[in-house]
DNA sequence: CGTGGCCTTGAATAACCTCAATTAAGGTGG
DNA sequence: CCACCTTAATTGAGGTTATTCAAGGCCACG
């Protein structure tokens, strides 16, 4: 399963990538193979067919461009098909907060909805596609599918629950628990979806993770270098292999001992 | 507007508080005086007599009583009719995280919905009235009127951007910008309710305001005794008046000049 | 009037940040 | 394909901010 994107996410070149995107870029959600992330389960496939036509188009984001940003009018979901992204706030004075990171079968936008404009940037990490989801569709069909109206609450839940736990690690946990937690975190979405538990590639620069973890780079950096040292990861770069996922977690939490 | 809960929120005695309760406990959002803040507006009398059914019962809590707590089942969103809460998320080690204030006027229990339990305690910080309203109604009722299926979905984007601020306050600012950052929110939102906008007392600690923020109780009251020794506020334990607005919007960003 | 909880204040310490120099990696054009 | 250039990451030294620990004051309540 998902296996496709483990090429993709493994093999960086121009050529693999039109590759799998062909490959993977079906037209509707019945047959995506990220439906279970993005989708509730359980239709049947008549009604499946008319959940398809919420997602109205797919856009292509490069690395770096923006899918929106702070003032931008709201009209649409987004659900990543493949790629990467942060969303970010800024202030006046230009500090910025990373928000987030999503990855493949998370939605970005939620912001939006509250007052009809964007109040984050949502930037690509990595060249990536998107669903596009009109919000008018979502809300007319969630009207006609309770599954999929529960399944929007659902969405929007997790993020608030996300964001509680963000503020949980930002008010109460020291640097390198905040980085254990980030990294032990980060890992488990990737497995949700096909990748190995112990190895990734940070698709972000650790001033990025800095900015999420409410720390600046060079302490994120002597965190990783620290681990590193101690034998609980291997860092090169954005190379990071977890070999003691246990001392990792009781770094971030020391009273769960393994 | 809202005088009412004026007198109440400056007499704290039980005499008071049981003559205004009297006073504003009707029984439907329909002859509510915080129907704009909780409910949708632009509805007809009829549809609004089919939404006061949202509402199933009232809840009284304590002071210092939880309305719901980490692991509790959930079924229902409440609305504050009267009162003052303080959510707040716990690691296994104890420590603890506030994750929001919420006055009259404002809904908790969002965070249940994505796992169908609670994932945060919500402690009343003065005794308090809510409306309790069972989910499923809610769900039913959004799919019958879209004005409020469209105002739940701004419910919880608002509660998103809002933890989005609150990231930004935890990942970049100093001590004084968070405190008069929060200060200033809470100005706004009691004057929302037609409470002065330079006069308030506070319903939470030191501890609690610096749980929130990010610090420790110390750190919360030093910056409250600088900003008093500087004139910008006139503080007395909870009691705190803002003499320089001006000047905490300056603190909070320095370049908002006035 | 005494007690306990909350708040304030001071001094010493620790954690993280800032500034700066060095190294490594990736992209570009010859 | 390699040298160069640019950007990102690492590491060290010193400074700043907030925390920790501790003592004393204020206020509400019995």
């Amino acid at each position: 399963m998902l296996t496709g994107y483990d090429v993709y996410w493994q093999n960086m070149n121009p050529e693999t990538m039109t590759e799998v995107s062909v490959a993977t870029l079906k037209v509707a959600c019945s047959g995506c193979n990220l439906r279970e992330l993005c989708m509730p389960v359980g239709f049947n496939t008549e009604d499946m067919q008319k959940l398809d036509t919420v997602v109205a188009t797919r856009r292509r984001i490069k690395q770096g461009d923006l899918l929106f940003s702070n003032g931008d009018s709201f009209t649409s979901l987004f659900a990543i098909r493949t790629g990467f992204f942060k969303t970010c706030v800024s202030t006046i004075d230009g500090r910025e907060q990373v928000t987030g990171f999503q990855m493949a079968g998370e939605i970005i936008g939620l912001d939006g909805i509250v007052s009809d404009h964007h109040s984050c940037n949502a930037v690509a990490l990595e060249d990536s596609d998107v669903c596009v989801m009109p919000f008018s569709n979502v809300e007319e069909l969630s009207r006609e599918f309770p599954v999929l109206q529960r399944h929007v609450h659902k969405i929007m839940s997790r993020e608030i629950v996300r964001e509680n736990s963000v503020m949980m690690l930002l008010g109460n946990m020291r640097a390198e628990e905040r980085l254990a937690a980030f990294l032990l975190n980060l890992v488990q979405r990737l497995h949700a979806r096909g990748f190995s538990q112990s190895e990734l590639t940070l698709r972000m620069s650790r001033e990025e993770i800095g900015s999420y973890l409410g720390m600046k780079l060079e302490t994120v950096s002597r965190a990783f270098s620290k681990f590193g040292d101690e034998g609980i990861i291997e860092v090169k770069q954005r190379y990071v292999k977890i070999v003691k996922p246990d001392l990792l977690k009781k770094i971030f939490n020391p009273e769960t001992c393994i």
